[in-house]
DNA sequence: CCATTACGCTACGACGAGTAGCGTAATACA
DNA sequence: TGTATTACGCTACTCGTCGTAGCGTAATGG
């Protein structure tokens, strides 16, 4: 029975995240630099997250619903290009920069932990089951048996594919080409069939 | 023709940034704090290092050098057994705290990316390249037939387990245990027979 | 013994996080 | 059409940290 919360006010605030993180960088983000960008006092953030980190999180997850998987025709050119688009992605500075900055606080914050998991971890599960099911029909894989095996290699293909392009990516620092996505596809490709086997 | 500098504070400083972190966590690490802690002037610490981030990282990188590869009898093993080890370091709050917090620093940040791939990197691949000759030797993998190929696949494979390990234990925040390490040897195992085909 | 350089110390300026308090604007509800 | 209730903007503030300046002193090479 009172004034609600402007979601214009939300909307704005998660676009000049976006937009200070692209300028500036994680470090040289500042909350009144955001504030001014989306046209809000300060405080107006500080009523809606509690720090810097969540509301980073929050401004970027949507980044990743870009993500998309095409039907390319064979289980190999679908992971082709999952793994390529996810590296364009993390070539774009706000994605990399916000990405790897939420993780490194999440280490010493376990309800942030919790917030990236909800919001991009378990949100993107949804690529590798898209796949699945896919290559499945096609009959490129066996149909599912066991419901929590599925689930594990699931989680572990997911693991395996985000973990190695972003350490090829930002921690190695060399580039995700089609010729590096082509080699670890084989190398994903192989293990899957020793897997299901 | 003058005093040289102490190494001996170099050593206190690297030891007590190690101990800071632990206690502290990489954002509630202070420069003051460490200097505190070693013994010497702040100022002693801007004398040496650029800044917070190049001290963490020549201060972590030793850290990996402990990770080492016994002979476990075969690649299935050795595999998983490094696997596990890396989870281990990983489950120690400095080494995965600063770990991730250099890497986020450097996206933004050429010179300490280079920084990293040479202390760290370059450093622990290594492992892989002992794993892979020690197979050879069993007969399990082929020996090496072209020194290029043999390079990108040693790379290759060092950002799958890498990737792998960190992007399970510190974005999904899942638990790397016994048999995760036996299910993800299992996949890597069958794409290396697929790669080396 | 002396020039040179490192070191410790104190003090300081700059900046950003996060909060308090107040007056005002907007909305649900009676 | 009021009226209670809550959001909002604004200003001003505290607090902590970074990074630097300047100075006197200690250590070392020649």
């Amino acid at each position: 029975m009172a004034r609600p919360r402007s979601t214009q006010a939300d909307q704005a605030i998660l676009d000049a995240t976006r937009a200070v993180l692209v300028e500036s960088g994680w470090s040289r983000l500042t909350m009144a630099a955001v504030a001014a960008r989306a046209g809000v006092a300060k405080t107006t953030l500080y009523r809606r997250w509690p720090g810097k980190s969540e509301l980073v999180v929050d401004a970027v997850a949507v980044l990743f619903d870009e993500l998309e998987l095409p039907d390319r025709g064979s289980l190999a050119a679908d992971i082709e290009g999952v793994v390529l688009s996810f590296a364009h992605l993390l070539g774009h500075p706000e994605t990399k920069t916000s990405l790897m900055a939420v993780v490194a606080e999440s280490t010493t914050d376990a309800a942030l932990r919790g917030r990236i998991k909800a919001a991009v971890v378990d949100r993107q599960k949804r690529l590798v089951v898209e796949g699945r099911v896919r290559a499945q029909a096609r009959g490129e894989l066996p149909p599912d048996a066991d419901p929590v095996r599925t689930a594990r290699s699931v989680d572990l293909i997911f693991d395996v594919i985000a973990g190695a392009v972003v350490h090829r990516s930002l921690v190695s620092a060399e580039s995700v080409d089609a010729a590096w996505a082509r080699r670890f596809t084989a190398l994903l490709l192989g293990g899957l069939a020793a897997l299901e086997a």
